[in-house]
DNA sequence: TAGTCTAGGTACCTAAAAGTGACTGCCCCC
DNA sequence: GGGGGCAGTCACTTTTAGGTACCTAGACTA
């Protein structure tokens, strides 16, 4: 047991605006990845994508949603419909962290054998 | 405004054991990255750990370990020495999954000044 | 002999996230 | 003319993560 080799860790990765720590926080809360992933090939008014994340409340979409709309993933597009209509769409930005978001799920498919089954039980 | 295509969401992604969602939150609590990013090179003791992320108790310390050892992310190894040494690493599928988290960090660091700033007044 | 190091355990507290249920105003359809 | 869909808001409660402070126990050390 040699003195241990104090590689510093980049100081920023403690601050909540260390951009790795700003997208964690953005895609790890319960819905967003789902809104994601519901947002993939096609836009979608707010009560279908209610519909499509089943149990999620009005609520807690809203506040996804402006979440989200904040951090540039996604764009609000309301129309003077007859009841008005807003539409939800990922932007540019929302694609390309989808990308990324798409290769960690890949991973976790390939290694979810390897995962501990036990930690539901924890 | 035609009828909307209803691609399915993949059902399984709604439940906390789709792999996705495992790997999420195992990695996006606020110690884990900063442990797999402190383990990167070299194993650590615990009060290593407990001194290069600075300000985390020795409580949380201690569940943010134990929570990636089940999730077999980092490996624990006991010394029978003077007082007792308790060496934490990472395991490959540690490794493995900090790739994927490097992968994330650069796409963070390049679409940094593409995130909203204005999210931290919220 | 008091203090420090090792690696934790335990009880309690707080703040934030998430969920629940009721409500709004507008319009269409039956 | 009432019920339901649209896109929310508001007030309230519950759940959870994270933090504080104090405890163990053995060995070293000044």
């Amino acid at each position: 047991m040699t003195a241990p080799i104090e590689t510093p860790l980049p100081p920023n990765v403690f601050s909540s605006s260390c951009p790795t720590r700003r997208v964690l926080d953005s895609v790890a809360d319960k819905w967003s990845l789902l809104v994601f992933l519901a947002l993939k090939d096609h836009e979608l008014r707010f009560n279908e994508l209610r519909r499509r994340l089943e149990s999620i409340s009005q609520k807690v979409l809203t506040q996804t949603l402006r979440k989200m709309e904040q951090d540039g993933f996604i764009s609000r597009a309301v129309f003077p419909t007859v009841p008005v209509t807003v539409e939800y769409k990922l932007t540019p930005l929302g694609l390309s962290l989808l990308d990324v978001i798409e290769n960690l799920s890949e991973w976790a498919e390939t290694h979810a054998h390897e995962l501990n089954p036990t930690r539901t039980s924890a």
